[in-house]
DNA sequence: CTGAAAGCGCTTACAG
DNA sequence: CTGAAAGCGCTTACAG
């Protein structure tokens, strides 16, 4: 049967009024106003309902976000390293998208390059399209931003306090510090600590952490144990391969802790290359509790951030944010998630003998 | 020093067409018209420039999604699964990011909890906020999805080919074919499929490739070794507990070949857990050649999906249609993406003396 | 080369 | 309770 071939076009209040014979704006009172669909007498609303069903009428979102200021959706902006967006990233970006599903919310996600030189970019996201946008662990320098005017901001894991931008972070130094108490009172002495690349936040608070658990046990901090290595898991591989082809032959360390899961994943690669087991010959610990710590075998020992309700906080905060309306924020008002150890089967005990660096 | 302390509005081309002595749409031509943009005289061209530089204008999308009826934004929608999005998921949105990117447009992810159930949710989406939808693995069944109107689609590895819809696959059957090839090569008979959900379209292809590898060597097919299993890493884990518990004392495998590489390490953390070794005692491999595949000790030996490469393709295709308007596609244009072994640590030959499971 | 007008589809006051 | 009007910010024909 032939029918209307022309390219249909999606069907519109006026239409919807005009099938059900009522005005476009009663239509929109009882098909998208929340408030006034009250106003609208019952038989009115079933004839506009029908109308509505037998058009398959969908609000038209641009339509709606012009005329309301609000495209209730949410943009969520991270760095794509090395081509890829890490675990750490899914698992605040699941916070998110769970909390912004709850909220009726959506959530547009931007890669960005390099958040020094891609601030080009952040601006032309702020265009109407989202209503506020979460930076998810942004490293950019103090100052060396320029956030766009007239959009909300939160960040997650912050390298530095942004102009009015809300922070969302966890108590890092504290979890690392935890870890290495532990990993001591395991009876581990010589303890590495390939840690992220030098300068930022996080790679401070661990080193932070590190040293104050060492000192606390009145172990003395031997500078060559601190490798830097990197977040990712490539990098941290290829830089343990060095090192421990570089130290062949000299005494293994008893346990490294690593600055997240990733640099983990990428350390056991190095350490099974090389013959060395885990955890019977040495003991390997993460940071992060993402996906990857549960994935290797052994299972990671890691430090648990919260990382889910980190993202889901940072969209309640956003929101929060966005219909206050207010462009002012009175205090710096961030948040401070607690950490956990999460003990798996990466760590035990030393070994009773001394091992050595094969190579 | 006090200033205009209303909560300031965004600039429009009104404002900046005022602040530069000229109409809004000189403006629009120099600020946001690519096609006439070359009309308007070099000197009024600059002081838009210029006035659009002090009040920092910024076009307002919705506005422009309205007049343009585009709004260069994707959507993505996939099935959340035990709530969190999958390794396969991220590697596929990897590659829609960067294409998308490419392209200018943007990438809205929805995340479903069911196929079936949310096609409401589905519709609720094409409400203008998208041009188009990629849709990622859906597993719906045929016939039972009613795709909103008016909205191009386009899917990687749909269960069934869905009406008007492109669908984006890869050959894995061939691929499974060749990867247990490869196991049988290395000497091994006793080979274990650790597959997906019944009823899938990927779990009966690998199902076929499996078998059709086994009855090419004449090596008969053992029902026993075809254990039910899932896509999801702690699922898998469970089940190959159970069934190694089941069968304490039995041969073992001599291979395992696992419906993913979620599903894989599930299998290393239960083989590990009772103690078998891998590669040394059984052999062990994957499919999709996702992040985990590398995050494992051993890593995996997989099939190699281009999962990026797919996700890629699928905003190409989709941005075709969404510029050429039409409704119609002319035939179900697919498209087959080759998948290639990788061969890695976690397989090996069998061991010389047969191994029973312990228990 | 340039501006005034109309329209994209929806909402929010404002009259009846 | 209901409708006609104006406006959200941008563009695309249409006249000058």
């Amino acid at each position: 049967m032939p029918r209307n071939s022309k390219p249909t076009r999606a069907a519109t209040l006026a239409d919807v009024g005009r099938a059900a014979g009522v005005s476009a704006m009663a239509a929109s009172a009882v098909l998208n106003g929340a408030r006034t669909s009250a106003r609208i007498s019952p038989a009115k609303r079933k004839l506009i309902l029908e109308a509505a069903a037998k058009l398959a009428y969908r609000p038209n979102a641009a339509a709606r976000a012009l005329a309301n200021r609000r495209m209730n959706t949410l943009g969520v902006a991270a760095v794509i390293e090395g081509g890829e967006l890490n675990h750490y990233f899914l698992e605040v970006f699941n916070g998110i998208l769970e909390a912004a599903a709850r909220e009726g919310q959506n959530a547009t996600v931007f890669a960005l390059h390099d958040w020094g030189d891609d601030t080009l970019r952040l601006h032309s996201i702020c265009d109407g399209r989202i209503d506020g946008l979460i930076l998810v662990a942004p490293t950019c320098e103090y100052g060396n931003v320029a956030l766009p005017a007239h959009t909300p901001f939160v960040s997650v894991h912050a390298n530095c306090p942004l102009p009015d931008v809300i922070n969302i972070e966890s108590n890092e130094e504290k979890g690392v510090y935890e870890l290495v108490r532990y990993l001591i009172s395991l009876g581990h002495r010589r303890i590495m600590h390939l840690s992220g690349p030098a300068g930022l936040l996080g790679t401070e608070r661990r080193i932070r952490g590190y040293r104050r658990a060492l000192s606390s046990a009145r172990i003395k901090f031997d500078p060559a144990l601190l490798v830097t290595g990197s977040y990712d898991s490539q990098t941290s591989r290829t830089i343990m391969s060095n090192w421990l082809g570089e130290h062949s032959g000299q005494p293994l360390p008893h346990a490294i802790f690593c600055a997240n899961d990733s640099a983990a994943v990428g350390c056991l690669e190095a350490l099974a290359a090389v013959g060395v087991r885990v955890p019977e010959d040495i003991s390997v610990a993460g940071f992060d509790d993402t996906l990857a710590a549960r994935s290797t075998v052994p299972q990671l020992t890691t430090v648990r951030q919260p990382l889910r309700a980190m993202g889901a906080r940072a969209v309640e905060l956003l929101l929060e944010r966005i219909t206050s309306e207010t462009t002012q924020i009175a205090p710096t008002k961030s948040t401070v998630f607690t950490t956990e150890i999460v003990k798996r089967a990466s760590t035990g005990q030393p070994p009773t003998v001394a091992q050595l660096i094969p190579g």
